[in-house]
DNA sequence: AATCTTAGTTTGACATGACTAACTTTTTGT
DNA sequence: ACAAAAAGTTAGTCATGTCAAACTAAGATT
């Protein structure tokens, strides 16, 4: 269940992008991150090898059981942040961006009260 | 005025110990974050080179004009992150922890939107 | 004087995580 | 069928930021 940064954000990246793409690749997710192929093929690699995820012969990648807790994990956290930051009005883009470096480093029971809050709040304005 | 994420907590580190200290020393920057002298004196050196400190000869350290600013800026998120935290039961060791995180990767906009935000809240509970 | 402690430095190592460049393999268009 | 494009890999490089080990230089202790 142990995972890095970089490795969330991969794991993250997936799970987007097989809701949106009928298969995902390596070259997919480098267009999503904006990484380059080589730097993708190299994560994909250690992903593969702490079973986080699988890597059909024709490069098709899905998560395992595993991989898809971290991205869930991952990606709620995401979405909390960015819905959040952009109630408060904090442009789109920007509350994307902050999001993705918060959701990395907030410890669980920060995100938990953190959600909390959010949620005893219902509408902001 | 460019700084990286650990020179940004270098001179918090050194704008704390300098309210609690009659001189700061890399040995006192070393015992408060955790590191060695090593990391710490390696560091100075960078600072030093950035301008954003001045060490005398007998090796007390002193923020310049803009290493005070850059500090005083990590400073203020890393209070109101703490505080608001703490404000909602989180453990006071966490929330720290989780603001020194915070506190580097977080936009000037969500920053004031959020700073906002706080201060419309009042008192929690 | 000899030793111990404290402070600071340099050096080389390591981990992370991106990059470029060169290469192979597969798919596709004409 | 054959060249071009697309996909993937490997190897080497770089920046950041930590560490341990070995060193110098002052002061304090005995």
């Amino acid at each position: 269940m142990k995972s890095n940064e970089s490795s969330e954000d991969y794991l993250e990246s997936i799970l987007l992008l097989s809701g949106k793409l009928p298969v995902v690749r390596s070259v997919d997710i480098a267009n999503e991150l904006g990484f380059k192929k080589s730097s993708v093929s190299v994560a994909m690699k250690k992903l593969r090898e702490s079973g986080l995820i699988t890597v059909t012969d024709a490069g098709y990648i899905y998560l395992t059981d595993e991989g898809k807790a971290v991205a869930e994990r991952v990606y709620e956290r995401h979405h909390v942040f960015t819905t959040f930051l952009t109630s408060l009005g904090v442009d789109p883009e920007v509350a994307e961006n902050d999001a993705c470096r918060i959701e990395h480093v907030i410890s669980e029971e920060s995100f938990q009260a953190f959600k909390k809050h959010i949620e005893g709040r219902q509408t902001v304005k």
